[in-house]
DNA sequence: ATAAATTTGTGCGTATGTATC
DNA sequence: GGATACATACGCACAAATTTA
């Protein structure tokens, strides 16, 4: 069986596409003569013109006799007028867990009422897979990008595909929290108010002996523990040590339930009589911490989460929890996008918005002593 | 003054377009061959090919290798040639709900692996919303299609699309269901089984009154049902009428919930002592009417649920569940659209999948009268 | 300012492969 | 199998626009 080559003057065309992906050459660069091409592929110039001419056609190049072939702006519509309708490409950290699929409709609906489409990929909290994936949008004709930064430490090695899309005046937005060495407009939720209220409210019922469990290796969690921990300080109310537990991404399923195990081991006067919890996740998963030992929610111990996930009131006692705008979140990222497509350049502002508390049957107030 | 003429490609293409304006020739009529083209104008065959790729190119004509030249439908704008790599479809009924976006994420990671794309759309099971992001879909290059099939009881008014589909030799595949005028691979869990296995698993326990709610305005429900009424009939256990439930989706949050209130309202020995939910989340909202009537799971009442959600664990109660592939059905509708893409033509069977019963807490024996 | 070199555009020739009928 | 039609690939020559020496 013979291995089905695509043909030449196809390879030629992913190569070159692949070059303006990555920003090797970007918009108006002058690209190497047919000639050069061809000398360097083994192929006749021929073949390298039916690429280029293609590749033409499809708006990636445009040409110019007596002077080379160029980079095209994929934004100004001189070089082809968008093949039909926008597409909005979506990089999400998960697709299918939490909160982020609520998410993902909101850019649907928002989208589809545009008459866009929606291109959407995971990144699994990878950079990896981020830079396939981005690697295999920027082929498509993008009209704009929504991405939900992928947490590193390392700091941002796809840096090169973002130059690429503000090389080809692709706009941007993102969600949750931002990269720092890139300037776009970010949607994200006041966390550190968000942080704020939850403790606030759970020191309006009285409550001293508050312990916060927080994921940190990623911005929102960093960011309502920050809220938190300000809270107890304006109240002077004494925060032991033991009572913060910080974890990561990776911990997650571990740490903080053995925590709260070990915690609520010791007796009444010294646990805790209420927790702040990450998010409605892990409140959920810490429900079940409780139960085991042998306590009630919230006569025993009031929790409260983050987000209002579904899951939030699928359990018996249905949470506590600060709202996020989700699907809202999605329509307004679509807007975002829409308007920097019409008027670019115009100066862009951050979306934040402004977290409240959903009171449900997970806190109560303090026992009196 | 020398009049300075066009190139000749230019030439012929004018020419050409005119046959189209005065519909000489018409709509998928087909063109002289390009040798016969190259006498007629006393051009080389080379020439001619440049100016019908050009007007290919520009949607006005499509070629067919062995075929011939022929003129293009203007009306559906498909006419613009791929870009690389692969992009594949896929509508679901709803995005963010549930287990779909488990099965979303399935395909997503298939199809990163082949370094193809997600177009994602949702049709909240409404065909006005199928028909647009069919319509939106179709006006690109689209590897595949892989379509949850909008519920309506009045046939399938979006079926001139699909039929586009297969004039375009762009492959599609079905989940969960299938359109009967539809002749396309279905990946599906084969429900019946389920409904049978789970009302085996309740008479086993000696579970003699099992009422089940079922939504059946879709086959889902429908195939689940009638596994259910397979196994009590087999048993001989006696149904009472008002032990069955069907609802529709609009009723989904009202009917079934207080049919459940109202039979948990009789005496001990006339209510049922298990119930058969059509999936978790049903399950989930059950459970909070099991305890507003002051009865516990599993002691008073037995539970099972569809689905294995992340629901079902969330609750306090672990629910007892069947099993659905999710993840794993969303990398198999990838893996048939690839194979039919590779060797199209070839005969493609459904994919059926045996659901497994996952025994938790929401299950025990019977009490012993 | 002119000429030479470079680069794309036009036009044609040949050969071979592959799909269709 | 043979004929026909389009697809791929390479070759050459010259024209036109632009840049460089």
């Amino acid at each position: 069986m013979k291995e089905q080559l695509p043909p030449k003057y196809i390879q030629l065309k992913e190569e070159i596409v692949s070059w303006i992906a990555s920003a090797q050459f970007k918009t108006h660069d002058k690209l190497p003569s047919e000639n050069e091409i061809a000398a360097r592929f083994g192929m006749s110039r021929q073949t390298v013109r039916q690429a280029l001419g293609d590749l033409e056609a499809e708006g990636w190049l445009y040409r110019s006799q007596g002077k080379g072939t160029f980079v095209a702006d994929k934004a100004d519509g001189s070089s082809l007028k968008a093949p039909q309708g926008l597409t909005i490409g979506m990089m999400t950290t998960h697709i299918s867990d939490y909160i982020f699929p609520t998410i993902v409709r909101g850019v649907e609906s928002a989208l589809r009422l545009q008459g866009g489409r929606l291109l959407l990929a995971s990144t699994d909290n990878e950079k990896e897979k981020e830079r396939e994936s981005l690697e295999s949008m920027l082929q498509q004709q993008l009209g704009g990008l929504i991405i939900e930064p992928t947490k590193s430490a390392e700091g941002n090695p796809n840096l090169d595909y973002f130059l690429s899309l503000e090389a080809r005046n692709i706009p941007y937005v993102m969600l949750n929290e931002r990269y720092s060495d890139l300037d776009a407009p970010c949607l994200k939720v006041d966390d550190e108010l968000g942080g704020f209220r939850a403790a606030e409210h759970l020191a309006q019922l009285g409550h001293k002996r508050i312990a916060g469990f927080f994921k940190t290796d990623d911005f929102q969690g960093v960011y309502r523990m920050r809220g938190f921990l300000r809270c107890l300080r304006e109240r002077q109310l004494n925060l032991r040590p033991e009572y913060l537990i910080r974890y990561t991404t990776e911990e997650k399923r571990t740490k903080p339930v053995e925590a709260l195990a070990s915690l609520l081991g010791h007796g009444p006067a010294e646990r805790p009589t209420a927790i702040v919890c990450y998010n409605d996740e892990l409140a959920v998963r810490m429900l079940d911490v409780v139960r085991g030992s042998g306590l009630t929610v919230p006569a025993d111990l009031s929790m409260i989460g983050f987000d209002d996930a579904t899951l939030a009131t699928a359990t018996e006692v249905k949470l506590t929890t600060l709202e996020h705008p989700k699907t809202k979140m999605g329509e307004d990222a679509v807007g975002l996008l829409i308007r920097l497509l019409e008027h670019k350049g115009g100066l862009v502002q951050d979306i934040v918005y402004e977290p409240k508390l959903i009171v449900r049957d997970s806190t109560a107030p303090a026992a009196v002593l």
